[in-house]
DNA sequence: TATGTCCTTTTTTTT
DNA sequence: AAAGGACATA
């Protein structure tokens, strides 16, 4: 048999080997999906002849389709995977506007703006606008383009008055995009379904060139990707889908399970195979995760099961408040630890916010446990990265205004709101971009010497880096620019000293990375730059710390696994968010508890606390109702009971070993 | 007019 | 507990 189906079972051998039509492949949470794509990609090219440049696997994030390459990998040794196309649907979507650009009026050279910058100019157009408006409107547009409508169709479609007013700030905003030659993320999916609708000869380039395509997390797809996926695969529909409606966790995004019916009804040949045997967690995390999602109203039970031992109780801890919890997590992590000799990296702390990673942070500092957060901020949302991107944004793109400004503003260089507000005004009258209504004489009249002169300064400084940037080496220019515009000079009159060594630090690694990647690639600064657009995308460096607790928040959490989790925060109002009390949001939230419970391998630990602090104020929280849906024979539960001695000394044996672990025969 | 400071508000999840 | 906006200062 051959080797890349040697130790699959019947379902994932036959998803391996299936080719005759569209495949969808229903994998439960555990049952190795992701084994049979990567499996099947080395099938593919290793027996079936087809090389992997027209192979392509679709990913929900970028740190997954990293993963999937390293295991791509390692099963085609040598130049066999050279090629292989491993994305997501964004990055896929990047690589082909680059090259296509021009057939939408693009140029090349476009930028891409993250959210923040988006929401800017969002903000701008609706003069004023309170953040639930803004927000909505944003939520608006985000679910307009990933439906494919556009501005005039939203128009048309627009119910009420402030989907209306919605309609036309989309109009606007998708003008200023355009003008400012930039696309926002949802852009990077709609903008290639327009090219390949509108320019069937490019659509033909595409589908010669990615002739299987496989899509992980298909539950999680919007109506735009989903698109992407029918126009390249076409009626013959060469495609691996692999999914499970109960994992659905996006749908705020624009995600839509019934995506996964829609295959049936637009490929009649679809062949479905169900994986349920799990692979990955203990049966009573299986039980409980089965007992939790029951409650919501499902297709068809699905019964998975798993032949791992019945495993350890799953502990429900109540504590008194946030900071305790932390504590107390920190605590189990170090006992736990030294009782079975475990590594710090066997240990996960999953929650619903960000922000409730801070106080775990501290706890696990404290306790000196090595620890490394995945999702979050990251590092290309950093300040310090967003400053230097900017100015490698304009010095690609003169027409980025939002580069502009922050360039322009960081460090400060005598160039304020009032100069800006003019230089906008011109620029606007003359439908130009900021920086080349600088050397309009129109402009240059009416403004007084003084801000003229810091505004020529900064834009001969650009225009001189810009001329350079294609044929000198990166590394000297970038250190050039720093030095130019005394940026840890700045930084360090500017922040704390912590902070600014921190984020000059960081400002330091990227610079040494992308000259790096220059003298490595021979590619220019502005080869770079695109990259970077890119990058930004791309939020992966290499180095993850090898030996550390994770701490991630329960969407980054998907598709991971860790033998000991701790679900933390398991409160109303939290899980199930504030905002999500009813119908098919607490639906989506009991989903998110599933993916939770089911990312443990062998320990599960949940908690939750009696009050916790909220933006300030100290406020009362209760159980989350999922606690009860959780079937009472799996469970355990501490810090309940009437005699509040026991969990004091229970707690004093946790910091006797933790101690211990920490006195204990090295690291 | 540019900039720094103080004081307000705010919390979902991510490409 | 951080970020953005109003206000005071240079």
């Amino acid at each position: 048999m051959s080797s890349h189906l040697a130790g699959l079972n019947p379902q994932q051998r036959e998803a391996v080997r299936y080719l005759d039509g569209p495949l969808l492949v229903l994998a439960g949470a555990g049952s190795g999906k992701t084994r049979v794509i990567t499996r099947k990609i080395a099938y593919l090219v290793a027996e079936c002849g087809i090389e992997a440049r027209h192979v392509a696997a679709i990913t929900f994030t970028n740190k997954a389709a990293r993963e999937m390459r390293d295991r791509v990998a390692e099963l085609l040794p040598g130049k066999q995977a050279k090629g292989l196309t491993v994305s997501t649907f964004h990055s896929l979507g990047l690589r082909i506007l680059r090259v296509e650009a021009r057939r939408l009026g693009y140029k090349p050279r476009f930028s891409v703006l993250d959210a923040a910058d988006a929401q800017q100019i969002l903000s701008d157009i609706l003069k004023n606008p309170d953040r639930a408006s803004l927000r909505q409107v944003a939520s608006l547009i985000s679910t307009w383009k990933n439906a494919l409508l556009a501005p005039t169709e939203a128009r048309a479609a627009a119910g009420d008055d402030d989907e209306i007013q919605a309609a036309l700030a989309y109009q606007a905003y998708q003008d200023t995009l355009r003008a400012y030659q930039a696309v926002d993320f949802d852009d990077l999916i709609r903008l290639p379904v327009v090219l390949f609708r509108e320019h069937p000869e490019a659509l033909a380039t595409w589908r010669s060139r990615l002739r299987y395509l496989l899509v992980d997390e298909y539950q999680d797809t919007n109506g735009a990707q989903y698109e992407i996926l029918k126009l390249l695969t076409g009626v013959g529909g060469r495609f691996t889908a692999v999914g499970d409606d109960d994992q659905a966790i996006y749908a705020w995004r624009g995600a839509d399970v019934e995506n996964l019916r829609r295959l049936n009804d637009d490929w009649p040949n679809l062949r479905v195979i169900p994986l349920t045997q799990n692979y990955r967690s203990s049966q009573r995390i299986l039980r409980a995760a089965n007992s939790v999602i029951r409650n919501n109203p499902r297709l068809q039970e699905k019964n998975l099961w798993s032949e791992l031992g019945l495993g350890d109780p799953i502990e429900i801890v109540r504590c008194r408040d946030d900071r305790h919890e932390a504590e107390t997590v920190a605590l189990r992590i170090s006992a736990h630890k030294f009782e079975h000799r475990t590594r710090h990296a066997d240990y996960a702390i999953l929650y619903r916010g960000n922000h409730q990673a801070r106080l775990f942070e501290e706890a696990l500092r404290e306790n000196r446990i090595p620890y490394q957060i995945s999702g979050g901020q990251s590092f290309f949302d950093k300040a310090e990265i967003k400053d230097l991107t900017a100015y490698l944004r304009l010095i690609a793109n003169p027409d980025d205004d939002p580069a502009f400004i922050r360039a322009a503003t960081t460090p400060r260089r005598g160039i304020g709101a009032a100069t800006l507000e003019k230089l906008g005004d011109h620029a606007g009258q003359r439908h130009i971009g900021l920086f080349a209504a600088v050397y309009e004489t129109g402009f240059q009249e009416n403004l007084p010497a003084r801000q003229l002169e810091s505004l020529l300064t900064f834009a001969d400084f650009i225009g001189r880096l810009a001329g350079r940037a294609e044929r000198e080496p990166a590394g000297r220019l970038l250190d050039e620019l720093l030095a130019a515009i005394q940026y840890e000079q700045w930084l360090f009159d500017n922040e704390d000293e912590r902070a600014a060594r921190a984020k000059w630090a960081n400002l330091r690694e990227f610079v040494d990375w992308l000259s790096k990647k220059g003298e490595e690639d021979g590619k220019s600064l502005i080869e770079l730059t695109q990259t970077v657009a890119l990058m930004n995308l791309l939020e992966g460096r290499e180095d993850e710390a090898p030996d550390a607790v994770r701490l991630s928040t329960l969407h980054a959490a998907k598709g991971l696994e860790y033998p000991h989790v701790f679900l933390v925060g398991v409160e109303e109002e939290i899980l199930p968010h504030r905002e999500c009390q009813e119908g098919n949001r607490l639906e989506e939230e009991r989903r998110l508890m599933y993916v939770g419970i089911t990312r443990a391998r062998r320990g599960l630990t949940i908690t939750w606390c009696g009050r916790r602090k909220r933006g300030g104020e100290i406020v009362d929280c209760a159980p989350s109702r999922f606690l009860d849906e959780l079937d009472p024979a799996e469970i355990r539960r501490a810090g309940e009971t009437s005699d509040p001695g026991q969990d004091a000394r229970e707690d004093g044996r946790r910091r006797l070993s933790a101690l211990k672990a920490m006195l204990g025969p090295g690291k």
